[in-house]
RNA sequence: GGCGCGGUGGCAGAGUGGUUAUGCAGCGGACUGCAACUCCGUAAACGCCGGUUCGAUUCCGACCCGCGCCUCCA
């Protein structure tokens, strides 16, 4: 009998067994960027952890549908686009790309399917048209355009996040607005003025608000109920109580089975955010450490606590990847991964991530093996390599050829290309074998500083940059 | 005001009612011309106060501190 995996669920606040609704095909959403700008490390925090998810889900079941929208259409892309000067559309597109650019710089595997919500504004009125005839919402009494979803048409509104209608309009942070018949009702679709974007719909030119859209394309790509959801804390209210609401009150049925929502990057102890403004973008942080890096500082501590973002965490992880690539490059001798090994089912990393996605102690588990390796006998390398590999894979880490690794470090500031090196480290090797150590030692020292290791191995000179 | 989360060794960060987390950094040793890498060894922690218990970092209660959501936000 196989452990099975694990998830904690916000709606219970519980780690409960993973029962999937279909075991042939599993299904999972996770609420994508709002493309108006360049993203920071925060944003970038789901996308690897439930990347994570999806590597595990593909090792666990047949098929796994995994969907992460692009939202396209908002109020801030709107603004933005103004003060640009810049087309909607050319803005959104540059912001998308260079969402998918930073993703995959740090080895995030493309999800399944990836809709946009201008694309799906038909069934955003169709579902919301559906939400009107079963009573759930109401086009504004004033008749300016604005339709509302009521909330208190909905009998347990507020289960995921915990809260009742009376506390959160004791908190007296919600809006009131005149076109609204109860304070917490939220916005399904809204007037647009001629010079925004809109969309012809039964209650005039407009466009929808925001949690329409995930509802919408989470139904028409992925159905009615899904397995997995999800998205950072920060989404738990009011976007995923209110797609939960969208969800059940349109279909009549449960919306998702398993919430699963992932912990802030913190600055010094004060979560990452645009409205504060101490963020970090992934696109700068790409400049001084590689993909890799950010995602191993990411993975490093479970997802839904809290990561403090500093240059010490990137640099520990920087330092942490060096060992494990070590552990792949060997000692000088050549090791040819074993072909075709796969990690038995209760592997200690697979274990340890089927709880609940536990990646540092699967990256501890890693150690043990990196380790191993290190002592084995030459016969058994290439069966501990491979074993090392494929438990990188799971993780999306040690994907790089480990010499690479060490040589191409991203920042060539010491002027030397890879060729002066290899003269440099002949001539030493030279020096060496005429016993004239003070030009040998010269010449390390000199590449040291240039911030390149040498080492000595049975097989020859290494450097490492 | 309402609801919720967390405080682990120099740093990062898991976990557990009683025996080592792990990594980075440190210290001692082996290896090396000297280093680096690796190996062997080593030290160091569970916010504070009570309670339950033979025994609590782990369970319960109070307290202190930090953080988050209730508004756009991953």
């Amino acid at each position: 009998m196989t452990s099975s995996l694990k998830l904690h669920n916000t709606l219970t606040g519980q780690k409960e067994t993973f029962v999937p609704l279909n075991p042939e095909r599993i299904t999972l959403y996770v609420c994508g960027p709002t493309v108006y700008n360049y993203v920071h490390i925060g944003n970038a925090r789901p996308v690897v952890a439930f990347d994570v998810l999806f590597r595990l889900l593909k090792r666990l079941y047949p098929e796994v549908v995994y969907a992460r929208n692009i939202t396209d259409i908002d109020d801030k892309i709107i603004n933005t686009a103004r003060d640009n000067g810049e087309d909607i559309g050319a803005l959104t597109t540059r912001f998308a790309e260079a969402f998918s650019e930073d993703m995959t710089a740090l080895n995030t595997l493309p999800p399944t399917i990836v809709p946009y919500a201008t694309d799906h504004i038909a069934e955003m009125i169709g579902m919301i048209e559906k939400l009107i005839e079963k009573g759930h919402a109401y086009p504004s009494d004033s008749g300016d355009g604005n339709v509302l979803f009521a909330v208190q048409s909905m009998q347990d509104y507020g289960k995921l996040s915990g809260r009742s209608l009376d506390d959160m309009l004791a908190g007296a942070r919600v809006e009131v607005a005149d076109y609204k018949r109860y304070p917490g009702d939220f916005i399904l679709w809204k007037p647009s003025s001629d010079d925004q974007p809109g969309w012809d719909s039964p209650w005039g030119r407009g466009r929808p608000g925001w949690h329409i859209e995930c509802s919408a394309m989470i139904e028409k790509h992925l159905g009615k109920v899904i397995d997995i959801h999800g998205g950072g804390q920060d989404l738990i209210f009011p976007h995923h109580e209110n797609e939960i609401a969208q969800g059940c009150c349109a279909h009549g049925t449960d919306y998702v089975r398993y919430w699963v929502h992932n912990g802030y990057v913190n600055i010094d102890g004060e979560k990452m955010s645009k409205s504060l403004g101490n963020f970090r973008l992934v696109r700068e942080l790409l400049k001084q450490y590689r993909g890799e890096v950010l995602r191993f500082a990411l993975l490093s501590a479970h997802y839904r606590s809290p990561l403090n973002f500093s240059e010490d965490v990137l640099n520990q992880a920087n330092a942490t990847l060096d060992t494990l690539y070590y552990a792949l490059l060997g000692r000088g001798e050549k090791i040819e991964a074993a072909a075709d090994v796969s990690l038995a089912d209760e592997h200690p990393v697979i274990v340890a991530l089927k709880d609940d996605i536990n990646t540092a102690e699967a990256i501890s588990a890693m150690h043990a093996i990196a380790a191993k390796l290190n002592k084995a006998e030459p016969a058994d390398k290439p069966a501990l390599k491979a074993e090392l590999l494929a438990c990188g894979e799971l993780l999306g880490l040690l994907n790089q050829d480990p010499t690479d690794w060490f040589q191409n470090k991203g920042h060539n500031d010491d002027g030397l290309s890879n060729d002066d090196i290899d003269a440099l480290v002949a001539e030493r090797n030279a020096s060496k074998k005429a016993k004239n150590f003070a030009r040998a030692d010269e010449i390390r020292d000199q590449l040291k500083d240039a911030g390149i290791q040498l080492e000595d191995t049975r097989e020859g000179t290494r450097w490492t940059r």
